[in-house]
DNA sequence: TATTGTTATACTCTATAACTATA
DNA sequence: TATAGTTATAGAGTATAACAATA
């Protein structure tokens, strides 16, 4: 993995180390990359129906069924009927998730901070700044 | 895909979003996007092994021989039994990979072009030089 | 008729173990 | 006995189509 590969073999290296560094603390926490994803998006504010919710994260809607079932059962997110379209269903965090997120993220924050060790502050926010406009380039 | 993202996320979204970009390319010259990687890592020489190329570019030895497999029937590489160990098996480009291989990475670097516009070469040198970093601090 | 949530099914990708031939 | 290449198989991940309830 060197810099003059393509970018997109860089992004995936990058990704990749990143993904391996957080895994145990996400085993530790109980949760998948796809479930702290969830919470995430649910950490932001409530999602008015999964369709959005499975928009929001690109993840696929008829997948999306299983994992909030998984994190229901778990006791946190909540999921209830829209009163104004009864087809949708809101999906929230419920206070245990909220607090559950809140120490996952706690605890990946400090993991990308080691991996960050040796980039200056500016570098780190260029880096931050450039994946994100590569991210929404479409 | 905002920058307080996590990190992780967001580097998968901006090889998500390369890929996506990449794919149409890949697919007009009739590669799978592995099957560019391993012609990507032969065209910086032949390796002497299998089981090299497989660590190499991170992928499972066992998958490894179908694509392998694949890009021999098409005439882009050779496998020829290593003289000095004859359990293994020197890989290389065939001239016609060495072309092929040529001709997408040129067509792959415009797109690339066309996704980093905005972005100052100082910028783009920093962005290279921190995901590498990323990708080799384990 | 269109849309949300859901289920079922098939398909692809990936990981594991076992076999062969060489060392 | 250990290793490179290979094959087969099982498991996880993913995509597609179809259905019920509601709009």
């Amino acid at each position: 993995m060197t810099e003059d590969d393509d970018l997109a073999a860089l992004c995936a290296g990058a990704g990749r180390s990143l993904a391996e560094a957080e895994r145990p603390v996400l085993d530790q926490h109980g949760l998948s990359m796809w479930q702290y994803v969830v919470l995430s998006a649910l950490s932001a504010g409530a999602v008015p129906s999964q369709l959005v919710l499975a928009q929001q994260i690109r993840y696929d809607k008829t997948r999306l069924i299983a994992l909030l079932d998984t994190l229901e059962a778990a006791g946190l997110v909540a999921r209830e009927p829209d009163p104004a379209d009864r087809r949708a269903r809101v999906v929230r965090l419920t206070s245990e998730g909220s607090r559950r997120h809140a120490a996952v993220r706690d605890a990946i924050r400090e993991v990308e901070e080691r991996k960050l060790a040796g980039l200056s502050p500016e570098t780190r926010r260029q880096l931050r700044s450039a994946l994100a406009h590569l991210a929404n380039s479409d």
